[in-house]
DNA sequence: GTTATTTTGTAGCGGTCGATCCAGAATCGT
DNA sequence: ACGATTCTGGATCGACCGCTACAAAATAAC
């Protein structure tokens, strides 16, 4: 018994990451909000709470239409060994193909937010760990399977991976070169290599 | 034929580049800046022109005090394959033993800055060439050696080892154990062993 | 149709932002 | 001593910040 939203709360929410993104949280105001989300700021406030609490909705809408949907459709469709090739390549071909060079949102607040707001900075963590957690799945399946050097130590690789997407996510927002972020790649890829390759590895 | 500076511009430089490095270009105000410089409003605009000035003076401050010293620092004492094993161990080292987790101001501004303001972008993509450069320099210097396998391809190893850097400091901002970020550089270490180990390579 | 409840647009709150103005203090050449 | 020049502190500018108050509009239950 009560009016109705105008507006629909997924396509504004969906505005509201976008934003985030671009701007990061600081310097996106709530009135760039609004205006992005398509409503006004009392709706804003009536529906999201504060520009806090529209953060985090932002930053778990961005890992869920994101980061779990890549990793769960990469996992559908790729072995384990070329699921890592497959989340790498992607990540840098968004990147490239990105004309904003926007990065990555989890990566953005890792640096933007989680310093000055230790409770957001948690729920960040979390989020890349999750990143981590693929990696190491995929890994231990694939170590497994045979597909890759039994010796690697797989807490480790898997922090490494985590690093170069880190890595090619914070050199995407400068502009970077295809090239460049293949390269930050590159070596990681190689460790993954079936053990066979691996002692054949030559200048590409 | 004037008034002479009350302060001392060096010191004032540092506490900048403080307030920027920990909170970044758009959270620290002209107000915080001007407290932690122990200066007015005005004799910031007199000696700096505008914040944005007063930031570009802050980030070469930064890369001459703390990138380009350790750089040198780290090349006058070490062997070309060393230089780049203590300079992995020395970023560790400081983002580990940082209670403010700050990172590395070069780091967060390619985040916060460099996406908004294409020139000051522009200028720390030339700081971040010029940690790569030095990989470059150390890394055809231990292949000329030949203390490190002379199949590596310097460019792409180069830019693997920026990528180390960049999430070393990126997950040092949230606050990661040690053992992470070792973790994170140790397979791009093996990768600078001599020939003759990296076949040895086994679980640490 | 009436009433209760929620959403919406607008206007505006106190506060802070980056930046500037200005009068006085300090230091130089003369 | 004096004038020229620069630096300094404080007040203040217009703009924007996050946020809220309020009344009109819209909907559901009755």
């Amino acid at each position: 018994m009560a009016r109705l939203k105008a507006f629909d709360e997924d396509r504004a929410i969906d505005a509201a990451v976008d934003c985030f993104w671009a701007r990061g949280y600081e310097a996106t105001s709530v009135r760039d909000l609004a205006e992005a989300m398509g409503i006004g700021g009392a709706s804003l406030y009536n529906a999201y709470g504060d520009k806090r609490e529209l953060f985090a909705l932002s930053l778990e809408r961005y890992a869920n239409r994101s980061m779990r949907e890549r990793i769960a459709r990469i996992e559908a469709h790729h072995a384990p060994p070329q699921a890592i090739v497959a989340f790498l390549g992607e990540i840098v071909d968004r990147s490239v193909k990105d004309p904003d060079c926007k990065g990555c949102l989890l990566v953005n607040s890792a640096l933007d937010v989680a310093s000055r707001d230790a409770e957001l900075g948690k729920v960040v963590a979390a989020y890349l760990a999750e990143i981590r957690a693929f990696f190491r799945r995929a890994l231990g399946a694939a170590q497994r399977a045979g597909d890759i050097d039994r010796a690697l130590d797989i807490d480790v690789v898997s922090a490494h991976l985590l690093g170069v997407v880190l890595a090619i996510r914070v050199l995407a927002r400068t502009g970077a070169r295809r090239a460049l972020l293949e390269s930050v790649a590159q070596p990681a890829l190689d460790l993954i290599r079936p053990p066979r390759q691996r002692r054949q590895r030559r200048r590409r």
